[in-house]
DNA sequence: ACCTATTGATAACA
DNA sequence: TTGTTATCAATAGGT
């Protein structure tokens, strides 16, 4: 983060990434110590280097305390020791369907960095054509949504300016009841809104694209 | 740290406490996972917030395989409830390293397909919405490509098996040629070839899908 | 949430 | 290692 960003990825100099690791373990014990005063938080941090020496830091009593709070937060289920059968065979199938993900995730990121020049089969470009169109599916209803919410917004707004016109208009009428000639002011406006008020350009550009 | 420094003892105003808590945790598990990329160290954090929620980060494997080996170092006699079976802990490890993966992995998609921003405003998803259907073109493209080329080498096939029975025909002809009943091998194959020839499975299914 | 002025962290170097 | 310094990143305060 000076002299140059880092790529963030294994440094392979042994001595540059032996000194950055000495210089960001302290900034980051030094932020979780920070964290812990500002905020009232209980922090425990484990580093293991890659020669598999240990730094620990725990604020705010033991690491032994956190650990063992740790374990009673994430009791598992796995107390009856039973079910391991079926625990296992659930982590199996969970496991299964990630690495079905990542292999999905991974034929798409390297299509789409290498251009589309790698070398796939016709099954895998199909999955990954099945994925990019759910994806797309996913885009066009979160879309939805948020241009649901806007107008939704607008609509209230148009009732309020309506409201507050009409209680306008009343005044008006009192203060110059004799005066019949007064035109009155316009605002029974006429759909579509956005031709008399100013729409968000978001939606603007949404509307002129469907 | 910014727009003047702040006191280093515990923030008394709530909303503001609550506001930098969320900030710096983030800033704290970010800065964990990147000294561990970039050192290859083992990294985990525990914070408890003051009113006792749990946040937690563990690279390279779960949490529990690290405390496991931090008691192991430590030889502590805290105990963690159940001798956990240890195949489910490694199950559990594993899970937590694909999560990981796919982490990366969705982040390195959506920054490709996102041209590096995150995508939470209708215009960055309609960005997003353009780029997967470009990609979904040049699939489909790759796709038609793959096809042609196995549709070719299929017609280089039939070729070399036409001249190939040609000959054999002249040979049997030679052989039997006194015997003019014997009747000639049918070669003239009438398409869609895929009826008389065993076709890839690949464009099996996608003509039955176009 | 998002924006910037400012402080803090740190990569490269000595 | 430790220290220095030019840069980059985190974030406090405000909107």
């Amino acid at each position: 983060m000076a002299r140059g960003k880092i790529q963030m990825k294994k440094i392979e100099n042994p001595v540059h990434r032996q000194v950055t690791f000495c210089k960001r373990r302290a900034g980051l014990l030094k932020k979780a110590k920070e964290l812990s005063v500002l905020c009232d938080a209980e922090i425990g941090v484990f580093i293991y280097s890659s020669d598999g020496k240990l730094y620990d830091l725990a604020t705010k009593g033991s690491m032994q305390g956190l650990i063992e709070r740790y374990m009673k937060c994430n009791r598992t289920g796995v107390q009856t020791g039973q079910p391991n059968d079926k625990q296992v065979m659930d982590l199996k199938e969970e496991i299964s369907m990630l690495k079905q993900e990542i292999d999905v995730l991974q034929k798409g990121l390297s299509f789409v960095s290498g251009g589309g020049t790698s070398s796939t089969t016709l099954n895998e470009l199909n999955d990954l054509e099945k994925h990019l169109e759910v994806c797309i599916y996913h885009i066009r209803s979160t879309k939805m949504d948020i241009m649901f919410q806007e107008i939704q917004l607008l609509k209230n707004k148009e009732g309020i300016l309506q409201a507050a016109n009409e209680h306008l208009q009343e005044k008006v009428d009192e203060q110059y009841g004799i005066n019949a000639n007064m035109p009155p002011v316009l605002t029974d406006i006429q759909y579509p809104l956005w031709t008399n008020i100013q729409c968000p350009l978001a939606i603007q550009n949404e509307i002129y694209q469907c």
